[in-house]
DNA sequence: ATACCTGCAAATGTTTTGCAATGAT
DNA sequence: ATCATTGCAAAACATTTGCAGGTAT
């Protein structure tokens, strides 16, 4: 699975006449999609630098820009002021429950949800082209020490 | 409406022993509430300046937090590096179409969609605080010019 | 040789914080 | 007098960009 969306960011990237394929950004895609998703920027900069400790940040950004570009990851922002990515494509969408107490994310999908969205979307004269929906609150281990 | 509001955070800084009600605060509440939502801190700003050119933007940026604190403004990030706040507490929970064109942000209500949240925060053992949902996509003015 | 990539450092943009001065109680 | 508040500047934070050196074509 992870294998698929490596594959297809190489590819994305030989498409280009000006970008080139390079060990930093295999190594990144890499690392990206072998990791469940919701990384920020600095955690996947910190698991690529167990395997590369030359790699600079300025690198992965770059690179989940390209990958983002490509269309394989999606740029998310919860709470906190960090943007995390999170693999798409393979994936089907889906929305997420975020536990306040400690940060897990879980996924989940609603048809129902999506369907009345459309409905709303259309209602009001508008053409939806993405959507975001996330539940905060506290997970059943948390709900436990709150 | 905006009255009440601010009436509620007076009521809710002078309730408070170590916070004092000042001229800035209260200038800042007042542009705030009477200001339709979802203003950036850096816009409030530049609107309370217009009244009182000398207050600083850290003072506006802790006089929203107080304000959010006391549970009458929300702070959202949609997009856009920036957070925005939203009044809160005298309107009813809603959620946002934002307008991928030309930035306009429509709210709308929507019971059903509620109610399935409800039920899919329960399935995964969540209990609910808050809760987001955006509709990203182009108003129907600007599908004109797509 | 050309042109892209990298890594570092510096710049950026937003938000927070330290601090001396001010103002209220 | 005390103590919160202000405004400014500096710091902190995530992210972007400029640039010299390196590397692939």
């Amino acid at each position: 699975m992870s294998r698929e969306l490596i594959d297809r960011f190489n590819q994305h990237v030989s498409q280009l006449r000006n970008l080139r394929q390079t060990a930093q950004r295999d190594l990144i895609a890499r690392t990206f999609f072998e990791n469940t998703g919701h990384m920020s920027v600095e955690e996947l900069h910190q698991k690529v630098r167990q395997k590369d400790p030359k790699i600079g940040f300025a690198t992965v950004y770059r690179a989940m820009r390209l990958i983002a570009d490509a269309g394989l990851a999606i740029p998310r922002s919860f709470g906190d002021g960090l943007t995390r990515y999170e693999a798409a494509g393979a994936k089907r969408h889906h929305d997420h429950l975020i536990c306040k107490g400690c940060g897990r994310i879980t996924e989940f999908v609603n048809d129902p949800i999506e369907e009345l969205q459309t409905q709303v979307a259309t209602k009001h004269g508008y053409k939806i082209l993405d959507h975001k929906l996330e539940l905060y609150g506290f997970c059943p281990d948390c709900q436990e020490t709150q």
